[in-house]
DNA sequence: ATGGAGCTTCCCATCATGGCAAGGTCAAGC
DNA sequence: GCTTGACCTTGCCATGATGGGAAGCTCCAT
């Protein structure tokens, strides 16, 4: 099948598919004579185990590592797990980052009038003059999932 | 003070002050004969407060809009809670959407033996066959705070 | 006057994704 | 057989916020 076939089999776009292919996440397709890319139900397979792996929120280079240990036969599941749980840890400390911010902001709505008047703390408290440090600390890699 | 100073005093790195002035969140500073940006007090503090709007997640975007209402002294309160609340509902489905990833992952990684047998769950339900559609449905913008 | 710290601009890279454009290919209908 | 439209190809550009680095200028203290 062709790409745009390969794509709605899979839910991957072909943008996606080429550009995957591009970077190596998967090999090169086969071409027919005329240069169209094609594929067959097992690369399709694939692609919807990336699919899979991206909505749970896995980067392109931690979609290699499962891609590699689910085509290694002789994998240890332990390393399957680690990966997992190692994802797992970051989306709960995005988690956390994240509620913390919804804390503070709705602390503040919470005092503020939210009427005609200009007073308002939520401006008071971003233009504080106080040092109390970030919400969030570091300025670190994403955790990419639906962006 | 020069943009040195002003970063160190701001918590804004001198890059992103720069890049500020350039797509137009901040007007573009004064400057000595010699070309050097000059910075007053007053602009330490409005980059104090784009460092705690960042902080909170808001784009560049909605730091322009609370920038403006921040030095709008007729503004209404109503409209920087809308805006602030606004964010919060973001973020609390940014925050869902990632609940969801990490409850998936921990409930394979739960029936992972994770040991040096090859059978994992987590590679099976990645490989899955079954269309059950992705744990986070749509493809759209980040909820940035961190990234 | 020399050196080094700090400033300037400009370009490149990130990460995953979409969009657009110019051009080739294929299949269906006439 | 030819036209048409859908589909494919590559290539470039853009996103958002940020860092890195290079080449060159300025400032200040020895």
């Amino acid at each position: 099948m062709n790409i745009g076939e390969a794509s709605t089999a899979s839910g991957v776009s072909a943008k996606m598919i080429r550009y995957y292919e591009q970077i190596g996440l998967i090999p090169a397709a086969l071409r027919t004579e005329s240069g169209y890319r094609v594929y067959t139900a097992r690369d399709v397979e694939t692609l919807r185990f990336i699919r899979r792996a991206r909505d749970l929120g896995f980067s392109v280079e931690e979609m290699g590592t499962l891609l590699a240990l689910w085509q290694d036969k002789a994998r240890e599941s332990a390393d399957v797990k680690r990966v997992a749980l190692q994802h797992v840890a970051e989306i709960e400390k995005r988690i956390h980052e994240l509620e913390g911010m919804a804390r503070t902001l709705r602390h503040l709505a919470g005092h503020c009038h939210g009427d005609e008047r200009p007073d308002c703390p939520i401006l008071d408290d971003l233009a504080a003059i106080s040092e109390t440090g970030p919400a969030v600390p570091a300025r670190k890699p994403a955790l990419r999932g639906r962006n």
